[in-house]
RNA sequence: CGGGGCGUAGCGCAGCCCGGUAGCGCACCGCGUUCGGGACGCGGGAGUCGGAGGUUCAAAUCCUCUCGCCCCGACCA
């Protein structure tokens, strides 16, 4: 591809908009416009990098045994009823009417289309297991959209499915998904990480995120040092804690804690560590108030809090909730006297002794308070987020935390979704059977906008090169009769021999040339200028390493085809 | 949705406090010089100052409303 037949609008600033390193490099580039707030074009260049990826994706889904199918963006109300999930999607769902005020929605993931396919036209266990996949454009109206192609409300998404006749047969199908999808991100020269997670709106049983770690993700990700287990945080286990307080049960005393209404105030203000006090905090979930007690050093996982109380909702009370709950203003809440509500508490708290707790009255706590004789806890459970240097609840070590962007999801949807729509295949004994399923989504842009995190320096993107929009930069200099036809004749070989060629064909000065071609980022630049045709060389140069080899022009084809791995074809 | 910020030429910004000619850099067009890491000279085109209302002799500037966008928190590929 020549420049002047392919529109790439580099930008020699940063535009405002931008914050993240792939946002700014894929704008600077020209690889993306905005058209709306987390809508984007693609430019020709960065549809390429996006079909570059789609096609490893391709390549490896087929691989696996799946089939490639395509679903209408569109889909009717009716199947998101059935489910539930036209309620409980929300705002994030796209909604819309036809003509004759029909609900449409625009999809923002499949389960319901593919599902309603399968109970259509699969009848027998013969024909399991079945694995569909597409890849196409999903929305979701995100809250706050960010980060350029990270966080879009308009976003390409590799969805598949599979339906199995048993849990057994699932998990061959997990797996599979599982061993693809880690061989999608290593073909793509990502540096990333599968960890457990959380099920979130698509629900099911286990599942497994696939983290990027950048630290610019919008994830954590806690994992041990030594061995092998790694979660997202919103998931991460929390091994049962082992220090238990034996110390003996002072009385309980109020004292005056003016305006101190953190858990660093109040901590700092009687001298002791935040490990001494409870904090209380209170929720509302769908349909009633609880209390959640932590250790004053730990940080309540919403998540696990709702699973606890089986909650769909759970919101943190606002100032007058609190008031009417405690009597007391914002700060000062504790489990001491505290009447009509539910108090979980986490598993640590159940251990401790002589604690300081909000008393439940302005400006005042509670030291040396104690369970069971001065309040009481109606549940202990893992209600905490885990933290660096907590122990491994697989007993292999520390945890240590780190950020991640999450590019991939598998998960063990079990029955959820046959059930719900009646989704049954008869077995070898004629009876019927709901179909065992499984999902698993890649995020094409973010993967591509991941890459740029991991593969990137000061002049621009550094692609790696299963993935970069072109194999090879070719740069000629000036305007000389003998650099325009060698630039002509290497960009035809190269192109013969299958090498993927952008040839800046401009009149601009070569310190434009070097520049765009440092920011475009292609694995290999082939130089040609006066200066080393005086010698008779051209010169290539490595984007990662900036490393420079001088060769003879009728030599450059097999080196460049060589160091791109490539078996070259004999040119014509 | 809560908190913070920004909308002035294609891009990056100044001007706004203290009302009075709309400006700078880059990009773009023409001519000339230049040409191995973002050249220079001369000439030029381009802006409903996000939108609507109001105050005023006069509004980019003050007031009210509104729309859009970005950043920080609760959702997810």
């Amino acid at each position: 591809m020549r420049t002047s037949q392919i529109l790439i609008p580099t930008l020699r600033e940063d535009p405002g908009e931008a914050e993240t390193v792939s946002h700014r490099l894929m704008l600077r580039a020209g690889m993306i416009r905005k058209v709306a707030a987390g809508i984007y074009t693609y430019l020709p260049l960065g549809l390429r990098v996006i079909r570059k990826i789609e096609q490893i994706v391709r390549e490896e889904m087929n691989r696996a045994g799946a089939q490639e199918l395509l679903m209408p963006i569109a889909s009717p109300a009716e199947l998101w009823r059935e489910t539930g999930r036209w309620d409980y999607y929300g705002k994030e769902l796209f909604r819309f009417k036809d003509r004759h005020d029909r609900d449409f929605c625009l999809g923002p993931t499949h389960e319901e289309v593919i599902t309603d396919l399968f109970r259509r036209e699969v009848r027998s266990y013969r024909q399991l297991p079945l694995n569909f996949y597409q890849i196409q454009t999903k929305f979701r109206d995100e809250i706050r959209p960010r980060f350029g192609l990270m966080r879009g409300r308009e976003f390409i998404m590799k969805d598949a499915y599979s339906f199995d006749a048993d849990e057994a047969g699932a998990r061959i199908s997990y797996q599979k998904m599982y061993d693809a999808y880690n061989r999608i991100f290593s073909r793509c020269g990502l540096t990333f990480r599968p960890v457990e997670a959380d099920t979130g709106l698509i629900g099911g049983s286990s599942s497994h995120e696939f983290m990027v770690l950048a630290d610019t993700g919008e994830e954590t990700v806690v994992y041990s040092e030594t061995g092998s287990y790694a979660a997202n945080v919103e998931r991460a286990e929390v091994a049962a804690p082992t220090d238990v307080d034996q110390s003996p049960m002072r009385s309980i005393s109020e004292v005056r804690t003016p305006d101190r209404r953190t858990v660093e105030a109040v901590t700092e203000f009687l001298k002791i560590s935040p490990r001494r006090l409870v904090k209380t905090l209170l929720y509302t979930t769908d349909h009633k108030d609880v209390a959640v007690l932590v250790r004053g050093d730990h940080e309540v996982n919403e998540i696990k809090v709702k699973r606890m109380l089986n909650a769909t909702d759970l919101v943190l009370a606002g100032p007058e909730k609190v008031q009417a709950l405690t009597g007391a203003p914002v700060g000062f809440a504790g489990p001491v006297g505290l009447k009509g509500i539910a108090i979980l508490a986490d598993q640590a708290v159940k251990h401790m002794r002589n604690v300081v707790v909000g008393a439940n009255k302005a400006d005042t706590h509670f030291v040396d308070a104690n369970i069971d004789r001065d309040f009481s806890v109606d549940h202990f459970g893992d209600l905490r987020n885990a933290k660096e240097g907590d122990l491994s609840p697989r007993g292999d070590g520390t945890l240590r935390v780190a950020k991640g962007i999450e590019v991939g999801h598998v998960f063990m949807l079990g029955t959820k979704y046959s059930q719900a729509m009646s989704a049954t295949f008869l077995d070898a004994q004629g009876r019927e059977q709901q179909a065992v399923m499984g999902c698993y989504g890649i995020g094409i842009g973010r993967t591509a906008a991941s890459s740029i995190e991991q593969n990137h320096d000061a002049k621009g993107i550094i692609w790696p090169l299963p993935i970069a929009p072109f194999h090879v930069h070719l740069i000629p200099l000036g305007q000389s009769q003998q650099v325009l036809e060698l630039a002509g004749r290497l960009y035809e070989s190269l192109g013969a021999a299958g090498i993927e060629v952008l040839w800046d064909d401009r009149d601009e000065r070569a310190g434009v040339k070097f520049n765009d071609a440092d920011l475009i980022g292609a694995p290999l630049h082939l130089v040609i200028g006066d200066k080393g045709l005086a010698q008779g060389v051209v010169e290539l140069k490595a984007r990662k390493t900036g490393q420079t080899t001088r060769l003879a022009p009728n030599e450059a084809v097999a080196a460049i085809g060589e160091v791109l791995g490539f078996v070259p074809q004999p040119s014509s």
